[in-house]
This record gives C-alpha cells, sequence and structure tokens, in this order.
DNA sequence: AGTAAATATATTGCCCCGATATATAACGAT
DNA sequence: ATCGTTATATATCGGGGCAATATATTTACT
C-alpha cells in the first residue's frame, strides 16, 4: 500500500485537501497506516498530473487559501482495480521486541521501565479503539472490523504483559549468573 | 530501528557475512523486523568506515569468497548506547484491513477470499512461531518473549477471523442495500 | 504583549526496499 | 548428460518514503 492508495482512498471518503488528508489517515488508520506530509504533498502533484484526482483553490477567510481535492472517475476506477488486485499482507516493525532480544544486555531497571512504557502503550491504544467503536455506531462493517481487529491484538498483548512481565524480569536476570539458580 | 542497529544486533551473536545476517534476521526477526541486500551491503560498508566493524575476506572452496564483519569494540559500545536510548515503538502496516475498510465497495467473493488468505497467513505465522519455541530450549528469556509475544497476537487474530468472518460478510452484504434487513 | 498551538503547503536530505546484475555450484529431474 | 532450480555471495540503481524544516496566518491562553 503505497500513498497514492492512501491518498485515493481517503478522497474516495470524501473530497479534502493535503493537511486534511493526513489527519484523515492519522484518525481513521492510526492503528495500521502512517504517512507524512513529504509523502502526501508529492503524491497529490502526481495524482492530478495523472488525472486521477483534480483540485480547486478554496480561499478563507482567517485561514491559508488550501487546495481541496477531488477523485475524478479515473481515480474512482483505477482505486477500484487497485483494491481488486492488491494482496493482503501484513507487516509488523517492533523496536520493543528487538530491546527484549538484547534484554539479557541491559540492566533490569531498564528492562522493567520498557516493559511498563510498553503496556501503558497497548492499553492507550486499546482505550482509543474502544472509544472508537463504542461512539461511533455508523461505521461500515468493514470499518467496525478493522477497529475489533485492532482491539483483540491489543488485548491479548495486554493480558500477555500484564501477566508475565514480571517472571520474565526474574528470568533474565537468573540466565545472567547461571550459578544463582543451582544453589 | 535502522539497518545499523539490525546488523550491528545480528554480528554482536556472532561474526557473518552481508549474505548470513540477512539469512538471521529473516530466522530470528522476521516476525518484527525485516531488511534487505539494497540495505545491508551499503550499510556495513558505512559501519566499517565509521570503525564500528571489521571484515576479512575469508576464501572458501567451491563457494564465492565472502566477507566475515565482526563488531569491534567501538562497535559494541556503540550498540549498546544506542539500546539504552531506544524507545520501545511499534508500528503496524496492514493492507489487509485497508481492503477491509474498503470491503463494501468490492464483491463479497473477493471478501471472501481476502479473509481466506489472512486466516491462512495468521496460522502459519502461528505454526512457524510454536515449532520455534518448542524446538529451541536454550533460547534466552528475551528471544522466547519476543517469540511468546507474536503467537499471543496470532492466536488472538485468529480466533477473531475464525469466529467473525462469516458474520462479517452477511452484515457486509446487509449494509449494501439496506432495504434487505428491513423486510 | 508574548507565545504556544492549530491550520495549511511545500521542500530537502537521508534512508530504505525491490529489482536487477553477476558469478559459482549443488541438487534433482528428465 | 544436461537442463532448470535453488543456494551461496556481493553489489548497485531507481523510485519512494520519512523526519525535519521553512513559511505564513490566526486563535487562544498567559
Amino acid at each position: 500500500m503505497n500513498t497514492s492508495q492512501l491518498c485515493l482512498g481517503i478522497l474516495c471518503l470524501g473530497d479534502a485537501s493535503g493537511y486534511e488528508i493526513k489527519k484523515a489517515i492519522e484518525q481513521a488508520f492510526s492503528h495500521f497506516q502512517a504517512t507524512s506530509y513529504g509523502s502526501i504533498y508529492p503524491t497529490l502533484a502526481k495524482l492530478t498530473h495523472q488525472g486521477l484526482v483534480s483540485f480547486h483553490e478554496q480561499t478563507q477567510q482567517k485561514r491559508p487559501t488550501k487546495k481541496v481535492f477531488a477523485l475524478t472517475e479515473a481515480g474512482r476506477k483505477h482505486f477500484f482495480q487497485t483494491l481488486m488486485s492488491t494482496e493482503p499482507t501484513e507487516q509488523h516493525r517492533s523496536d520493543f521486541l528487538f530491546l527484549m532480544m538484547f534484554a539479557h544486555l541491559l540492566p533490569n531497571e531498564q528492562n522493567r521501565a520498557l516493559l511498563e512504557k510498553q503496556t501503558a502503550h497497548l492499553q492507550s491504544e486499546l482505550d482509543i479503539l474502544e472509544r472508537i467503536i463504542n461512539e461511533c455506531p455508523t461505521l461500515t462493517p468493514g470499518m467496525r472490523f478493522t477497529l475489533e481487529y485492532g482491539i483483540a491484538a491489543n488485548r491479548a498483548l495486554l493480558q500477555l504483559m500484564q501477566g508475565r512481565s514480571t517472571a520474565l524480569l526474574r528470568e533474565i536476570d537468573a540466565a545472567r549468573s547461571p550459578t544463582a539458580s543451582c544453589e
């Protein structure tokens, strides 16, 4: 999934400026997609050039003029055809797990802090997703499902973290000096 | 986490060539990190220039000569200091969830195929992680934990997919023609 | 009066990924 | 016997993405 598809996807839900597209991605897709202005603005220029989107400048009182982009018919077709040929891949990047891989090299205060930060992070993600699913009754089934998916993963991981953290810290310390467990 | 840290991390576990580093990342970190030759080789050149790794050419019978890289003392220090100052972040990129977001635009045969592919993918990931954790009794506690983490997430998601898929397909169809549910 | 935060667009530089090129040899199939 | 595939091994290129930064305006709080 590249920035073009992300932009077309947002514009499929309604017209928007580059700034609004970024905000929409953060709000609707934050738990499984990310992007940046450095990707969005050049992409919108390219999509305009390709005729997949069009825009009109909208002067606003008390705000900078914004370019409001809209999907063209060609853009809608292109987006649909891409959806039909996109493989359902997933990738997970975790600096947290990388750090845990080398926990035996770190002092246990550091490991404890990492586990606490990660637990807090999972909890706050879970809270956000649950708030959205509870407060938005008009979501499409597909959108609701993406939230359920994030909630299921976060709940399971939070449970693991809460049940396993203290034992893990003890195990890491025990493995550091093998004699300790033999006496 | 960038390619430099990934390479230093692998070399911290033992000397290796660029090719072996890629294999090691695929085997040990595959469920939470990824990289490519296009990143590894330039990075190893840069790390050599910075004095964080050194290498010697090792001629092999019946195999191309390889450059075996090793951490220098400066490299070990640098890696440790980076570990100490790295934030435990996580990011998830899912084309599967992006597609589900637009499930109402796709024919339900396509949605069914996507759900089945995703279920199969989660199952195969789970199988791999469980095989590793069962067949490797000498893992450090931290390494074992990264596997437990992946297993917990995959189990929970697999359960969601198995329990929710058929109902979801019905809901998507029902939302397409709102009258259908009112008769 | 000052300053932080929000709205809005755009560029730059560094880094990363996928594809490709090159070379050798083991292995299995026909 | 040879053909194709897989594995070992290094390296580069182009397109793309991300974080940081620049610029400008206005609201809102201090």
